[in-house]
DNA sequence: GGGGCTAAATAGATGACATG
DNA sequence: CATGTCATCTATTTAGCCCC
């Protein structure tokens, strides 16, 4: 479940490269169920993981933080009580047991002693080896071919084809009206068009009887699914 | 000359809000 | 009501620094 957060109607994919936040959502009733949602929510997340390898190590050491004074990554003065450098040292964390550290003392190298630092530090980068760790997860998804049967998952639906819960007719955009107490009622087929509002046709009970009136509604709906503009 | 604490940066997880 | 976007909370990594 790595990157993929549960949620009431389906799953959340998030993950973050280098700033730049990658979102998708997986509502089961757009995938054809949960599992099928989640599969296609899986997928998405490792061609992201594969896509986006996190950087190198060594890489990310090398950025400058904004309580650097020297310019230098790693490398940074030993002061004395009274604020005067009596050392430059270079240190690189490799890992938690090995934490890489030299001195240059000004007794000993006066003015190269920072110079020293600075070749220093890049010596103990070149020790510095692996990707950045994002999490246990990202590796195996790395390493893990695409599953064969991908294919063979429902395609997404569009929000035109979901029938909602509390669709009365089993058809998504088709409903039956009821105008008041003692009218027969009438089916309504209705498409909404984001930005141009929607269409709808009405067809009478009265006049045609509750079957053939929903049949046409029906039928209805779908002409103006195809009537659609995208 | 280290040991160890802490701040800064980054990214995953989660909740709030928006939209059709 | 279902789906989409954004903000915030939290965990991890590691440079910077203090102090013995």
């Amino acid at each position: 479940m790595y990157g993929i957060s549960p949620r009431p109607w389906g799953f959340e994919v998030s993950l973050v490269r280098n700033g730049v936040r990658y979102a998708r959502l997986f509502g089961h009733a757009s995938y054809g169920g949960t599992q099928q949602a989640l599969r296609r929510a899986q997928a998405w997340r490792d061609s992201i993981v594969k896509e986006h390898p996190p950087v190198a190590r060594k890489e990310r050491a090398q950025a400058l933080r904004s309580n650097n004074k020297t310019g230098e990554p790693g490398v940074f003065p030993r002061l004395s009580a009274q604020g005067k450098p009596v050392a430059w040292l270079a240190k690189t964390y490799l890992g938690h047991e090995e934490i890489l550290r030299t001195e240059f003392e000004l007794t000993d190298w006066g003015h190269a002693a920072r110079a020293q630092a600075v070749g220093e530090r890049q010596r103990q980068l070149g020790r510095m080896v692996g990707l950045a760790r994002l999490h246990p997860a990202e590796e195996a998804i790395r390493q893990r071919p695409p599953p064969d049967d991908e294919a063979e998952l429902p395609a997404k639906r569009s929000k035109s084809e979901i029938v909602r819960r509390n669709n009365t007719s089993g058809v998504s955009g088709v409903q039956f009206k009821t105008p008041r107490a003692g009218h027969p009622g009438y089916w309504v087929a209705i498409t909404y068009t984001a930005g141009k509002g929607s269409v709808s046709k009405s067809f009478s009970v009265r006049a045609l009887g509750h079957d053939v009136a929903r049949e046409m509604a029906i039928a209805e709906r779908q002409q103006q699914l195809r009537d659609k503009p995208p």
